[in-house]
DNA sequence: CTGAAAGCGCTTACAG
DNA sequence: CTGAAAGCGCTTACAG
């Protein structure tokens, strides 16, 4: 049962008959205590019901096995944060690490996190990063404080991102090889990096298979349902087009929206096709064609380089990319176009 | 600028040429220290670049300003939680507080982080508690460690929940009100707390309306969208009804899965109404009439209290039901039933 | 209002 | 393989 009163390594170690360094290195695994000896303290610490106190240890030993995790203010509207987080989470608990959420309107906590020495590391989702971040990434590299980015890179710091040229690419492929005629990519924010790759690989994947880029159609938007809804309204009302790629799920959402509206059918009209598996995608009428990021596996990785960097202090120069996946639903599936095949 | 070189407090203590007490007591904002003094030293501070070291703080104070929020296991499927931490860390942040989250496969760490004297407190989802969860309150309350549920309440331990009987009194009230005749009520697992108190208040609501509950039927349910779909099929095949009440939004998403593949108009021919206003709800066709829990006030109420409980080592008596709110979408919306009015 | 000193509970060279 | 001792960087009675 264990009494409730504060037993301290002295305890153990009176009760052991050793000392108080023998204790603690038993319980940091050191090989150079006797077996025996290990043996003996370890049932102790059992016994007694000790449990070291972590303050302490982090405080003389400099590590506190904990890394904060940073993600956007509105992970809201993108759920996929969960399984990031679960992933670090899955890789922390196993090698005994914590993890601090924080979102980034609360990036001076972060700092001052990194200040007192709270965390081991951090792991930032990077999109835009504002003057505060860039200082904050400036100082831990002072400090040499190992942290991860995730999503778009900066400067030489090591980061993990999606394929997003590649993910665009296979949207593509599908697209030609479907028999669409004519596709209107509706792009992000002006200068955003996803968007700009993503168009970069529809580009790529069109023209690698044959398809006349001039029957590529480019519209404005910001990542908002709102913003897909309109640019689909003043495209269609001019022009036409057999498929519409949205650079993010939100955007095709809106143009669902706007097709509903207005009696197009899809995807027997219009097929339609998002990025990133947001949430509601499987849940629409029709289902979302979208490209899915892996971001359980993005969280692994993350996690496990940035232990590699706390544990071994070396720098390793990780730049990772992982794929993205093609998911097909009913937005725009195979064999809709039959007739226009090639 | 600041060298990135380690400073003290006796850094500090000795630029100001007063004692590593006092500043420490200007860090603590303690009154006792002159207004000139306290103000030298902050300027102090801030011309060095001082940041005081949380470990040793924490290690001497016996206060670490962390607490640890334990949700579900698949707490994915419930982007609600996001609004429930979001909070959490609002309070949080505002009060100098970092938020370890965990989930509750990794109960044995929370274990832990309480043993090693990690966190000042706890804020525990509670659904169907284990014994895990049993051996780990009754040993927080046996050292004095703060802690509080949200949901299921346990002995006589603090707890916030929503209040589900008053929820789905308000969709009772709506039901009868509408003028539908016949209802089916889809209950979660046996013995579920939630499902219970759900049903509870749908009699309370209608009876009060004047409702029959001889037109009330019950099918069995286990929360899945699956179930949800079952039972509809079950009940459909030989009976009929004008609306169905699920105890939860997924099955109320299986009643509408199976509508809309036997051809069943909703909500012209069937209203239907859930319960958590779950991430899709307001993405489906028809979007889903529902109650939604709030959330967000739950998490504020849950991390004042809890800090009240670490800041004034007072035991108060928490017991907080919020109120849940009818959120009324195309499923089942008024004048739907208005030949059927009363 | 301020300081000297003890103490929080560990880890870790250093010696042996 | 083990121990004595210093040290991690704060806080907090206790005295004045």
């Amino acid at each position: 049962m264990g009494t409730p009163e504060k037993l301290t390594i002295d305890d153990v170690a009176k009760y052991c008959g050793c000392s108080r360094a023998t204790v603690s290195r038993v319980m940091n695994h050191d090989k150079r205590v006797r077996p025996e000896t290990a043996e003996a303290v370890e049932a102790a610490m059992e016994k007694l019901g000790y449990h070291p106190n972590s303050m302490a240890r982090a405080l003389s030993a400099g590590k506190t096995n904990t890394v904060a995790v940073v993600v956007p203010e509105k992970w809201q509207e993108q759920p996929y944060y969960i399984k990031l987080i679960d992933a670090i989470e899955d890789v922390a608990d196993s090698r005994g690490y914590n993890i601090i959420l924080k979102r980034r309107k609360y990036i001076d906590s972060v700092s001052e996190l990194v200040n007192r020495k709270q965390v081991d590391g951090v792991i930032f989702r990077n999109m835009e990063e504002t003057g505060k971040e860039l200082a904050l990434y400036g100082k831990m590299e002072r400090m040499g404080l190992p942290f991860i980015l995730i999503g778009k890179p900066v400067s030489t710091y090591p980061f993990i991102k999606v394929d997003n040229v590649g993910g665009a690419r296979a949207v593509a492929s599908y697209l030609a090889e479907e028999g669409y005629k004519k596709i209107l990519f509706i792009k992000g924010p002006e200068l955003h990096v996803d968007s700009i790759d993503r168009l970069a690989g529809l580009k790529i994947g069109l023209s690698e298979k044959g398809f006349n880029l001039d029957n590529l159609f480019l519209s404005d938007g910001d990542y908002s349902t709102e913003s897909g809804y309109h640019a689909a309204k003043e495209y269609f009302a001019k022009n036409k087009a057999d498929a519409v790629f949205a650079a993010n799920d939100r955007m095709a959402l809106g143009v669902l929206l706007y097709c509903r509206e207005n009696g197009i059918k899809v995807p027997e009209e219009l097929g339609i096709v998002g990025f990133d598996d947001n949430f509601f995608a499987e849940y629409l009428t029709p289902s979302l064609t979208t490209v899915k990021p892996p971001m359980y596996e993005i969280g692994i990785v993350a996690m496990e380089s940035l232990i590699r960097m706390i544990e071994n202090s070396e720098r390793p120069n990780i730049r990772v990319i992982l794929p993205a996946e093609l998911i097909i639903r009913e937005s725009c599936r195979a064999g809709m176009k039959p007739d226009k095949k090639t």
